[in-house]
DNA sequence: TTCATTTCTTGAACTAGATTAAGTTTTTTT
DNA sequence: AAAAAAACTTAATCTAGTTCAAGAAATGAA
């Protein structure tokens, strides 16, 4: 199969079966994006337009702090599926911004369509079913690492679950999504080049 | 309707229709549990059997910190879904505590059949489509809180998130959701009350 | 290859919140 | 109603991580 969907359809069928007629029609309610380095998908006060599988490249959620720094919610890679759902479900203005962090490529499920895709393509939707338990089971392990972690701890077993993804991001990013400053990682990274 | 499940049932009708004839199958697949105060319904290293909605009374998740502590992560009160997706979608032991806070009713969808029911009622894997949507975007949120608000905002914020529920569960259990100390939360109310 | 911008590092002073410990109040059990 | 257990408070001391500031290194643009 040669769709620029391929990616994706590979992924589906980790979760449930797909015929090919149905991947046809989903198909036809999915398009592809690339966005440069930088650039936006999402902008705090902005309506989520939709949601994002990454092909290739990385995003990030992020939110402007009161104190004018950028607070790193979520990171996306290749094979996950990337929005804002509080605004898409009651299509109210975001509170985040969802940012290319390289060069990236996704397919792009709009929002007005996403509904009626489910109707059509039972499948589908148990498939983010899954992906959501799978989503929301992850967040609270999120949470445990946050509270029972001290930072360090946090920020080397990050690197030993996503082994070579630091090398992905700059550190200040990582640094907020790992909750706290870049000084501090700094530190974190000469005290073990240290031993 | 006066099916043990009404509450359910109601709930369920904000999301998505179902037939009473619907409704019936589901009700086969549904039992009822009461558990007192301080029972527990999932216990760490017990594979998680089930996913249950609270109609009475509350829950709370929580895990075994290293040094002896618990850290209450997740609280679950009348017309909320609380499981261990981590544990219920790969069979595997759990990393967690289900606990009830008070005398507590639930219903109780066991993991063995919940496959089924999904295939048989499409709308209810709809149903739980859209909570595991509303549960991601609130767990963005609470990182969110977590990484912007200082220890004492985030107090404040959930009082007024959720005015009473303080009343509800002892400090200790709202101090380390929160996450920080029983102590703190005791400086921090103080403060308010001498002003 | 140079200039400009962005990212990373280092150190000193500081603070939000933890820890420890003892006493008090509230709730539960008998 | 008394005793026991659980939950909450207060205060002194301590520390993980912040803030601020200035310089060094890496990256990108021209």
């Amino acid at each position: 199969m040669s769709s620029p969907f391929a990616p994706l359809f590979a992924h589906i069928a980790r979760y449930v079966p797909l015929s090919a007629a149905e991947a046809d029609t989903l198909q036809t309610y999915l398009t592809r994006q690339t966005i440069a380095r930088k650039e936006h998908l999402l902008t705090e006060g902005q309506i989520c337009p939709a949601n994002y599988f990454v092909l290739r490249g990385c995003l990030r959620t992020y939110l402007a702090t009161e104190k004018g720094n950028e607070q790193t919610i979520q990171f996306g890679i290749e094979d996950w599926w990337l929005t804002d759902y509080a605004s898409l479900d009651t299509q109210t203005p975001s509170q985040f911004y969802i940012q290319a962090v390289e060069n990236t490529e996704v397919v792009v499920l709009d929002r007005r369509v996403q509904e009626e895709v489910f109707s059509r393509l039972p499948q589908l939707e148990r498939y983010f079913r899954l992906l959501l338990q799978k989503s929301t089971a992850a967040a609270l392990f999120r949470i445990k690492f946050i509270f029972s972690l001290s930072g360090e701890a946090r920020y080397h077993h990050f690197n030993s679950t996503f082994p070579g993804f630091v090398q992905r991001v700059p550190q200040y990013m990582l640094a907020s999504y790992l909750g706290f400053t870049p000084e501090f990682l700094s530190k974190i990274r000469a005290k073990v080049s240290h031993t």
